[in-house]
DNA sequence: TTCGTGTCAATCATAAATGATCATATTCAA
DNA sequence: TTGAATATGATCATTTATGATTGACACGAA
């Protein structure tokens, strides 16, 4: 990891959080907490950030509208601190150089932090997540034809004839409003849609579900359990559930959370 | 591997991502590590790309590049009131509802300033003007599929089984980087066959173009002057370019800078 | 108060990047 | 073909970046 590589990473990070901590940079950099405070006093005499006790701030706290993630906050703000634990599982899973898939939702977006100190070719649909993946890391981005659609910020595109039928990835990374015995749920037809169309361009699925997802049911079936391949989610999981998944042959990795994400304030989202 | 060959490689590594190790591009290049610091050392005193410590990155980070409507370059800053003005007057041409296509470029991403008030449906090829479109606009943006292209902020695609074969505009706006008497040029063959693409998905043809380009040369043919519909220009333009336009059947449309489009840094549009 | 915790600056050893140098390989012109 | 100019790769000394350690300091809790 170079010098501009970490920069470029803590400046991303402080513009998604006004402050972020020694810590937090350093587990997302893999470098030391020493290395980090001297980046961090190099970027504050070069006035791309203030320099507090413990940590970074963005120079401009209300940066609403330059921000990514304005679509979600407010079901990002939920349960940050899982989802952030269930995306640092979810890149673990990933090894340089992979060809990887990433729907959008609020808990794979939760992956772009890790992302950022990784080169990896990633196709995504949704338009947060690449327009971070440019903007913070090495890896190579590709995104479907198609209309943006605002509110949840997805590239949709009704026809078939795409470039997602030239892409093959190793993994797919998903969220879903619900999980149940009959599979991964989904609430919003056109979601699903372009969703499935993801689904057959990926040899493994891999679900990201914090564990208030579980029992949670929605009207419509993205997939069957038995397509999925991994699920991550949180150490809330219930024994019913947990052997649910297990019985449907589906590897279950139980992401903990641990000091460093949780968020220092409420405000640390928004 | 040439010299020239080899410096082709660095600088379109160095478009793809936002930094490069000496190692990578030695690798990719099975060049040893100390030509590579010499090539890189020569590409930053010709001033195609930074040096850094471990590797070079692009001149202009994509984090000014794709946030909150900083256009490109600095130096494009030079002619910043005569292209807004050409924006203004191309924006002008368009209806509400129209269906417009907007080629990559700084001229058109001027553009967005003066359609963040307007409702229309928008394909670009701009990964920097969909961005800001969806941030800043009422209008419904669609983008082709594709690779996204850090330094030209563009998303390019290899295949032409795509969304723009889907879409048809009223109206295509571009820039270029040359115009003569045998049509407008280009300087880069990818960027070439991205437009050329969406040339066909367009009735009309309107080129921005700052009076200096009149004149300019490139190696590259984008498409002959017949084809353009119309070509939106400064006041610097002089009579026999004026006449040649004329000739060609080509409407001429002089942009006027006014007070309101002078000195106001493109910053303020954040 | 005293203890514990967390932050920070200073220091040092190690690892990595760099620049200078030289030998070899390649290109080009005569 | 030869010979000069240039490009390249390898080597090594120097510089720089990094990570670990230590002690100082501030703050809060017992």
């Amino acid at each position: 990891m170079h010098e501009r590589e970490r920069q470029r990473i803590i400046l991303s990070a402080v513009q998604e959080k006004p402050f972020i901590t020694i810590q937090d940079i350093a587990e997302l950099t893999e470098a030391s907490e020493a290395t980090i405070r001297r980046d961090i006093a190099s970027m504050h005499v070069q006035g791309k950030l203030r320099r507090v006790r413990g940590g970074a701030e963005a120079i401009h706290p209300p940066q609403q509208t330059a921000l990514a993630g304005r679509p979600f906050r407010v079901s990002e703000a939920e349960n940050i601190d899982k989802k952030r634990a269930i995306a640092r599982e979810a890149v673990n899973l990933c090894n340089e150089g992979d060809a990887i898939i990433l729907n959008g939702g609020t808990t794979t977006f939760q992956m772009v932090h890790y992302l950022a100190a990784r080169r990896l070719q990633i196709m995504t649909n949704s338009f947060a997540i690449a327009e971070h993946l440019v903007k913070n890391s090495k890896s190579t981005v590709i995104i479907p034809g198609g209309m943006i659609y605002r509110e949840q910020s997805m590239i949709l595109s009704p026809f078939d004839n795409d470039v997602t039928r030239n892409f093959y990835g190793k993994r797919m990374f998903m969220g879903a409003v619900g999980v149940g015995p009959f599979g991964a749920m989904e609430s919003d037809p056109l979601i699903i849609q372009g969703e499935q169309k993801l689904i057959t361009q990926a040899d493994e699925l891999v679900l990201l579900v914090d564990s208030t997802k579980f029992g949670r049911r929605s009207s419509l079936i993205l997939c069957p359990l038995q397509r999925v391949a991994t699920i991550i989610t949180d150490d809330g999981i219930l024994d019913a559930d947990r052997n649910m998944v297990e019985d449907a042959g589906v590897e279950l990795i139980i992401a903990k959370v641990n000091a460093q994400d949780k968020s220092r304030d409420s405000a640390s989202i928004a």
